[in-house]
DNA sequence: ACATCAAATCGATAAATGTCAATATGTTGT
DNA sequence: ACAACATATTGACATTTATCGATTTGATGT
């Protein structure tokens, strides 16, 4: 079994913070500059970066440099790999029998 | 749009803790007994009543009290609300023009 | 070289979270 | 009523996290 819940933690950690879920509601509309960013949301620029990196180091959102510019956008990938992390560890896989047998170690 | 952002955090958090993951995944193999689950973790038993709560008010899991014990199980329904719940959250509605227009607000 | 701008990093602080020991609550069986 | 057990709650503490102001890094244009 899959066992790395230290990591996997963290990928979840990206969508446990309001102002985050804000920033994926605004990337939802296509790639945006980290300025843009912080035009819509009322932090300081050094809270938002803080926030871009938990983002990114997730892998739910991807950064682009160009020029002084950092591009941030939804990766598909990032998200649907959270998506089916989810997925697999709430997936039932008992018949709901032997409920109180030792056969989960 | 939905825009309570500070409620839906909550229910990510449920998946943020090495702990949490590892009950769910004990979980997976169906309803198990409090008592089930404080022997296989290495912690004490406020703390994993700590942590089931935060599991139940995320609406992942199900408690169930029969006598002096309390079952849990994950919901199913809580789990796949978490699931589509992401899906929405990470879903890109642009085809990527506009991408420095003030279109988001 | 220099000024300007965007973003990252650093340091400090407050708030939130995880953890445990101790206590309280509630149920069961005697 | 009481003892035993399962779970919840409380209080204290340490760690982590969110936040900001200040500074640094890096790119651009003059």
């Amino acid at each position: 079994m899959n066992n790395n819940h230290a990591q996997n933690a963290k990928i979840f950690k990206a969508f446990c913070d309001e102002n985050r879920l804000q920033i994926l509601e605004l990337l939802q509309n296509g790639e945006r500059c980290a300025c843009i960013l912080l035009e819509k949301l009322n932090i300081c620029q050094s809270t938002l970066s803080h926030h871009m990196r938990i983002l990114v180091q997730s892998g739910v959102v991807n950064a682009r440099n160009e020029g002084k510019w950092t591009y941030y956008s939804i990766s598909p990938q990032g998200a649907q790999h959270a998506e089916s992390l989810l997925a697999k560890l709430t997936n039932v896989y008992s018949n709901e029998r032997d409920n109180c047998d030792e056969n989960t170690k």
